[in-house]
DNA sequence: TTGTAAGCGTTATCAG
DNA sequence: CTGATAACGCTTACAA
């Protein structure tokens, strides 16, 4: 393994001269000890060794992305098709920038701060907070954080979330002006300050905005994997009185189709469904799915910008940034009217 | 930040003795004094550093993930939602055995061997290689590889994979049971000693089997993207003789029942579609996809074992693990008898 | 313009 | 049973 060293004793120079020319600070050194030293770093082939650099300087350039397992959740973040569609977007721009992203799964927040020093992380990314304990943790840590999907706000914190209230609201709008009035709301468990949770603030407003009166028993909170979905949707076939179902995520949402067709209801004749996310399988299911749009890459993207601005010190003008969503149109909502 | 000099002054100990006991070389080490430093590696909150650690052993518990950016794929291993089901196991089991996961896309050679330098690591797990010149350079690592879903073979290396051939032979013997002999082949690129090279095989022999004469002209070699897949369908609903196809991914097979519908096709009383992998949105589709099952999970497992088996140095009896598939009827085959 | 030397936290060797 | 000490590769004052 080649070391500073090595190229140190090849060129006929010190440590110091290299590391320094290795760094650009490139100003008290000659044009030409400059060149040679260059040609050695390629020709013996010299790469740095983290591990030395983050010993001494305390910065590892070691990105956590990390999925906090709350009891009832047991499996790790990427099982969750939709976030895998971001984290790619966050390893290619991180890598673009020379950073490394770690995947880590924690439980507890001694956890994460036992990761945190293991490897001298030097920044992180978390999904899904809420206002507990664990946030109370990131909130406190003098790395930056970039939160996703978290209504939890803090001055250390950026933020990149969605227009979810208004996705909320706009799905169950459109419901509405459909000729529903028995709208189902089906979601995973709504968690004060969650994405959830704001959804569910946009449909009650909605519901209210039009004189319908909110009822208690037309939400049903449930996991997300599939047999429950698709039992979710048998059953809400058993319910005369719905005409129409806003599931809080497009899986969600397709299983429910799923179970409703297995009943022998038709999507969206019989009952009428719109989702949240927009990924791909809205186009897959028949019919296709109508739901509310979200660009996801970009989501991922914009969590690394926030990084990298907090990592070079940059001043953050605005530490939370809202991505738009919209509605679109498919088949599977039926309009009431004639 | 809590060392191991903090916890020896602490103790009034020498930094090797805690060092022994923090790694259990506890022979010489007086009952009394264990306990003692036990303890103070408690309440001052010890954590190893792994820098430090790596410098010294150049080990470092960070297993790298490698997705290989060939030219034409652009996004990272964890786009594909197929990936990302096993890639939550691996980093589950890693954990559970104190090593941590870095994901990494190298585009070449050297920026492989560039990662694995400047973070010593430690093991490796990489997804559909072929025998090139990227496999050349890691059958000569020193470090354990695990391949998984790769049809290439080397003494070092170990190799989780299904069925392939097996489950393009049942697939496309299925439907020839049904009375289908003009059948359509749908995949990515067929490349040489991959995948779904395997699976092609299985399909031609099963053609050949049933004296069915193979036709080129049936083969549609596509990108694995959405609007491919469905353009996919629409264009096979123009073709009259097709009464079957058989796709080497479950989300080509959606796309090509989504495309097959949008141009009118009904699907399987026009055409029969077959997949492969049973995902979950086998089951969202409508009709329902009638596929051949793997269990990503386990694949998932069986490589982290591998990888654990192998830094143990613990003798491989067996370089390679082959799952089993089985075919899994839904709705989206139709018998063309009586 | 370049070099010396100390030190980051850990482990291993060898000597008490 | 326990402790010095050197070494891993790198950065950074401080010297020259």
């Amino acid at each position: 393994m080649t070391t500073i060293k090595d190229i140190a004793q090849a060129v006929g120079v010190s440590c110091t001269t290299v590391s320094n020319v290795i760094h650009g600070k490139t100003g008290r050194v000659s044009e030409e000890t400059i060149a040679r030293i260059k040609e050695a770093i390629d020709t013996l082939g010299y790469v740095p060794n983290m591990s030395a650099r983050s010993l001494v300087s305390s910065s590892s350039k070691v990105i956590g992305m990390i999925s906090h397992l709350t009891s009832n959740k047991k499996e790790s973040i990427v099982e969750d098709p939709f976030h895998s569609a971001f984290i790619g977007a966050i390893e290619k721009t991180l890598r673009e920038n020379g950073y490394y992203l770690m995947l880590r799964t924690v439980e507890t927040t001694s956890d994460l701060m036992n990761f945190l020093r293991t490897w001298n992380v030097d920044g992180l990314f978390c999904t899904g907070v809420f206002q507990d304990e664990f946030f109370e943790a990131l909130s406190n840590l003098t790395i930056p954080v970039v939160l996703i999907d978290s209504y939890v706000s803090h001055p250390n914190i950026c933020n990149v979330g969605l227009e979810d209230y208004d996705g909320g609201y706009i799905a169950t709008r459109y419901l509405i002006d459909k000729g529903h009035e028995k709208i189902a709301f089906a979601s995973p468990s709504i968690r004060e300050k969650g994405v959830v949770f704001e959804r569910f603030q946009g449909y009650k407003d909605a519901l209210k905005e039009a004189s319908i009166p909110f009822r208690q028993d037309l939400v049903f909170e449930q996991e997300l994997d599939i047999d429950t979905t698709i039992a979710l949707g048998s059953s809400l076939a058993l319910r005369k009185d719905i005409t129409a179902v806003f599931a809080t995520a497009d899986i969600l949402a397709a299983g429910i189709m799923s179970g409703l067709k297995q009943a022998g209801k038709k999507v969206p004749d019989d009952i009428s469904v719109i989702g949240f996310d927009d990924i791909n399988l809205c186009r897959l299911t028949s019919p296709k799915l109508t739901t509310i749009h979200q660009d996801a890459p970009l989501k991922g993207k914009l969590a690394v910008y926030f990084m990298m601005d907090k990592l070079d010190n940059k001043p953050i003008l605005n530490r939370e940034v809202i991505l738009p969503i919209h509605l679109v149109e498919r088949e599977s909502v039926k309009s009431l009217y004639q």
